[in-house]
DNA sequence: AATAAAACATGACAATTGTCATGTTTTTAA
DNA sequence: TTAAAAACATGACAATTGTCATGTTTTATT
């Protein structure tokens, strides 16, 4: 089911203070001189289409965050069947997923949608950070209790919803995320194949053609992956809730 | 769909040191002095059948820890089917479900499975103490960290299993927190009736009698509600991964 | 102990979603 | 610019799960 390409690939130093690096809420929070130092341990590595940030089961040493481009936690199951947990963006946090505070192995895969550039620190030199941050470590907390709220909120929609439905809150959800507004409604700024879609809602490539085709002749949606149109956001979400 | 009764019950201040609280992890990192000062900011309620800790909508004021019984934390969609996303058993916190941490109200209700015993504190007061003790605070990180884990195991059974698979995931899973060693199998030491099973794995309750029957026959597991015993752990661990 | 209320059970049927097979279109890479 | 590879599409059919109706058994309550 999965081929297993090359690992990393370009790697460099942080360079100072590459711009919007301070936008991002988990370092904003620090001084100046804090921030400083956290950069300085960090480094900063490119993923393209194909690669791997990390694996399933592999040992969680570095904690990350997203500085451009999206990324997908994923999980597999024995008989290779995926789903895809959670689109991240930049300035989110992933270990993956957020979850290397607990355990010693990474519970998921995480992938780059596109071109990424991903920060990553040592596990332990940010763990320091934190205890010697407290406002730091209640963002933190903030931080992962909203996404612990998300993933339950996930796990209604999975639990009650129907595929339809399913399909429509995510498209929503997504459109307010990543959305941009163009004069024929919304366009989603992550490529997104209708295998992706299917990945994410747990249901299959051709259930999520279906649905999707029907959302277009519905004029709810336009377009296919790499450039896919919400053009009815309203009525989508109205759909995910009925 | 819901009846509303009476809102809580019996409350007193916290005595003392009542038993067992030195267990609770996420009180027992603390020093002796700091426990005693949450100790005495905390108030013990008691609470029944029938009965809600809070709802779904709710502000969140408080913080919980669960005491003795355990809780479910249950979210409702608008035409009023349920989902139970977590049972909490002594030593948990929630907030619904240690969401508090991010948002202003309850994303979900918390119910009593039996006869309960929560204690709980104001949320700010928590907070500053968390914030005056990095240890805490770190524990708070690994505990959410951890839970965000099984909420996204959790997501991914619902995405990817068929309902036996899930079913058999979810008996295993609570055999394994819950379970009392007796003569001719585990036992659990909640009670479980075809339902709350139902609500747990997102499927009806006939759907839920229906596998429960099969799982009977095969001799995987016997009784019901009041008394549930798992026979056969492993062969019912296996089939989840089929 | 009697009664009411949950919980458990089962059948018939419908709706939803998956599977497999095959073909077209679009995108990517040589 | 061409092959090759993904992505998209659709039909026929099967499997899974839900719905509704109805009845029995168990558990609570007075």
């Amino acid at each position: 089911m999965s081929k297993r390409p090359k690992k990393s690939s370009a790697e460099q130093p942080t360079s100072g203070l590459p711009l919007g690096l301070n936008q991002i809420p988990l370092l904003k929070i620090l001084s100046a001189q804090d921030r400083q130092q956290v950069l300085g341990e960090m480094t900063e590595t490119h993923y393209g289409k194909g690669q791997y940030i990390f694996r399933e089961g592999d040992p969680t040493e570095y904690f990350h965050i997203v500085k451009e481009g999206s990324v997908k936690c994923v999980k597999s199951s024995l008989d290779g069947k995926e789903c895809t947990l959670k689109v991240l963006m930049p300035g989110d946090l992933f270990c993956c997923d957020a979850s290397a505070f607990d355990g010693a192995s990474h519970p998921g895969t995480a992938q780059p949608m596109g071109d990424v550039s991903v920060l990553r620190m040592k596990k332990e030199a940010y763990f320091k950070m934190l205890r010697g941050n407290p406002d730091a470590a209640m963002e933190v907390i903030r931080y992962l209790g909203n996404r612990l709220n998300e993933a339950q909120e996930k796990a209604k929609i999975l639990a009650l919803d129907r595929a339809d439905q399913r399909l429509a809150s995510l498209l929503a959800s997504l459109a307010e995320r990543t959305g941009v507004q163009e004069p024929n409604g919304i366009r989603l700024s992550v490529r997104l194949t209708r295998q992706d879609m299917a990945n994410m809602v747990g249901v299959t490539t051709e259930t999520a053609i279906r649905i999707m085709a029907r959302f277009k002749k519905d004029r709810l949606v336009s377009g296919t992956a790499a450039r896919l149109v919400i053009r009815d956001l309203a009525r989508l979400k109205h759909l995910a809730s009925t």
